[in-house]
DNA sequence: AAGTGGTCTAGACCACCGT
DNA sequence: CGGTGGTCTAGACCACTTT
């Protein structure tokens, strides 16, 4: 075949970026993931065409297609097939497969409801604020909420969020909560979940935890302390989880 | 350039594996995934080069390239530039960076060492034969360990393993336990972990835990029931940990 | 210098989807 | 039917490692 490669630029770069770095298909999935955290194609809306992405990023569509196929397992894009490309939206569904891991004796997924108890806005604690990279005093709202599976209650949740972040977050936007969260926070502010992680603990339940959960104070309970972060990196969440693993468990995959 | 599907057969066929489906990448994977579970090539040895692969396959070193990428992912095999493509042998650095999950409370990394106090060959129980796909009275060796990081000593684990898979496997060949258990099932026995489940509960210390762990009775801890699978997706080895977690967490990212 | 995997290209045809 | 992504090929050159 032809050379391709006498025409390209030596190495590194690509037309309008000038701060680019390694191979040509990992700037392209920095460039296009660059776009994505600005907002300037919305979720659910359709990407150009990978022969139009080749043409606007200067380089070959077998490239374009290794950077979006990137993009895809880090499930920021989906391809449908005959179609196009779109920006990854996040459902009830996603969010519920992708960020709930709570399944039950024989580890199957269970679908939780939400009961929200208790919403306000205040001044984040020094440890709040430096997990969250916010400055001293800065302002959080706080979610506290109960989350149901057929009969049982088995889950509390408390949340934390920076208000700065989400503005005019508050309890009426809560109570018609159909959705997930995650769902929420994208739709009305903006803010896609890209990534968490979660660390695990035994811990005795308190009386409110106990009072709320329907077991007896000191009973074990599962901490699930999670940290969520944007498209950007930036963490815009704080969310520890309290289980009653009578009948559920909470699942995970190594591979 | 020239057409090479025309010279291809019509669909979902490659020579010498008349129950293909599927593209053609993904068949590859297969084949090479079933010769990597049978031993055909051992752990450590060098795969066949890509264009070596190509000419045995009877496919381009394109489509070689997809399904080893893929093989790389799932961490069956080790490409070194320059060097060739080897399949992937445990190592107990690689054990612990995929199979060990518990942290310190910022959430870095720690070295465990083992402390084996009990191992003892008996019948499984139903329910043990039922998970491991055995029948019925089927022999299983039953491991219990203490792990220590540092001074502290805050995990206990049972480990359950199928005899006929692991004939001989007994004390003795514990005591001078350097490695990773992962390591040694590769190397003594062929067994080659491949991917793991885990389901996390909280529960109460019971009297022989708590005097194991040094904690009062009814103290919380962190119980992880894991079923470990290998290349062929046979659940090999059961294992229950306890986790006091005062001082440690176990660490799941979602992503 | 020789050999390996790593990157990138160009272009064919297939499978799927909407009109 | 026309357009999209999905698959597959052939081959060039680059970067790395060993001889």
């Amino acid at each position: 075949m032809r050379d391709g490669a006498a025409r390209r630029p030596p190495r590194g770069t690509v037309a309008g970026d000038g701060r680019a770095r390694g191979p040509l298909y990992r700037q392209a999935e920095e460039i296009l993931t660059r776009r994505l955290a600005e907002g300037l194609w919305r979720p659910g809306t359709q990407l150009p065409t990978e022969q139009g992405l080749a043409a606007l990023l200067g380089m070959s569509t077998g490239t374009v297609r290794k950077a979006l196929a990137a993009l895809e397992r880090r499930r920021l894009i989906e391809k449908r097939q005959g179609i196009g490309t779109f920006v990854a939206a996040h459902t009830s569904e996603r969010a519920l497969f992708h960020f709930f891991r709570i399944v039950d004796l024989d580890r199957r997924k269970v679908a939780p409801s939400s009961l929200v108890l208790d919403c306000r806005t205040g001044a984040a604690t020094t440890e709040e604020a430096a997990l969250l990279g916010l400055g001293a005093g800065e302002e959080v709202h706080r979610v506290k909420r109960l989350r149901t599976i057929g009969e049982a209650a088995p889950i509390l949740e408390r949340i934390l969020l920076p208000a700065a972040l989400f503005p005019g977050f508050a309890l009426p936007l809560l109570k018609p909560m159909t959705d997930e969260l995650y769902v929420l926070y994208q739709r009305e502010y903006g803010v896609t979940i890209a990534r968490a992680e979660e660390g695990l603990a035994a811990v005795a339940a308190g009386e409110e935890e106990a009072r709320l959960l329907g077991l007896v104070p000191g009973a074990p309970l599962l901490e699930i302390a999670r940290l969520a972060r944007d498209l950007s990196e930036r963490t815009v969440e704080l969310r520890v989880t309290l289980l009653d693993t009578r009948a559920h468990r909470y699942l995970a995959v190594l591979e």
